[in-house]
DNA sequence: TGAAATTAGTTACAAATGAAACTATATGAA
DNA sequence: TTCATATAGTTTCATTTGTAACTAATTTCA
């Protein structure tokens, strides 16, 4: 058995790639992988109807950061104005998260750039074999 | 576009899944994981005709690892006797790796473990979704 | 109540990582 | 031959990362 047959060294080898690659999509913006992630999420729920406003617990569960990654993201995020916070008045152990006016301009900059990155990615792959492949994934996923 | 639909980040969690999962198998061992990728790659070309000695620049490229990653990894398991390590006589420069008969033993008790790890995690994907996910993974990586 | 346990988030520290400098050897052109 | 260049592998050092301890706020239940 080749390392090559291995299916976590094969997904681990395409992982690390495919992250490499969109990374230069938001590298532009000077933001690290963690910091995208939380900018992301903070930005997908400004389509909804729900609050803007995250708690660094829920940022940690939707990007599967840990807490001291969200913390230190937050941090930076904040100290460039991309994101504001304040402290829950209901609950002062909550801080509530949203992207800032400036935070919003910049995402909607970046999410086209990783929707076209995407779409080049899976250009010479068909509908179906995607879903196939999206079904392996999840049931791959405990 | 949510978190949840970006190919990047569901790759990504999938493969810190599996590869966390895998590496109960060989930890066991007291392996880390660029650790058991040398061995892997040591333990895989001893079932070819091919020689058994493997360059550090070999295991390198084989393993995707970087050469300070692969180097540090020689000599913790040169140190616990799992690999042997001489001088190429030709070059120098080159040193060249084998399992040692303690390192061919772990290698071939890990192996079965792997084996039975993957078709476990594959136990509920067909084959012809797996060579549908092999392709797609194929066409995803440059 | 109020002391013990729980929770959100931060800080401190130790381990892992990786880029760059370094050592030793080999190659190649002048 | 000799000096510049290239290569394999190691060491150094600064950064990143994650674990565990910590602070502050809240909840629980005796």
């Amino acid at each position: 058995m080749q390392l090559n047959d291995m299916l976590a060294y094969k997904v681990a080898m395409l992982a690390s790639d495919l992250s490499g690659s969109l990374a230069k999509e938001y590298e532009a913006y000077q933001l690290t992988m963690p910091e995208w992630r939380v900018m992301a999420t903070l930005g997908a729920c400004l389509e909804g109807s729900q609050s803007k406003y995250k708690t660094a617990k829920e940022i940690a569960h939707a990007t599967r950061l840990d807490k001291v990654q969200v913390s230190r993201a937050i941090e930076r995020l904040n100290k460039n104005g991309a994101v504001i916070k304040r402290l829950s008045k209901k609950d002062k152990r909550f801080s509530l998260i949203a992207l800032s006016k400036e935070g919003k301009a910049m995402y909607e900059q970046i999410i086209p750039r990783v929707v076209e990155w995407q779409n080049k990615r899976l250009e010479n792959i068909t509908d179906d074999e995607y879903r196939v492949f999206l079904k392996v994934i999840e049931a791959l996923t405990p």
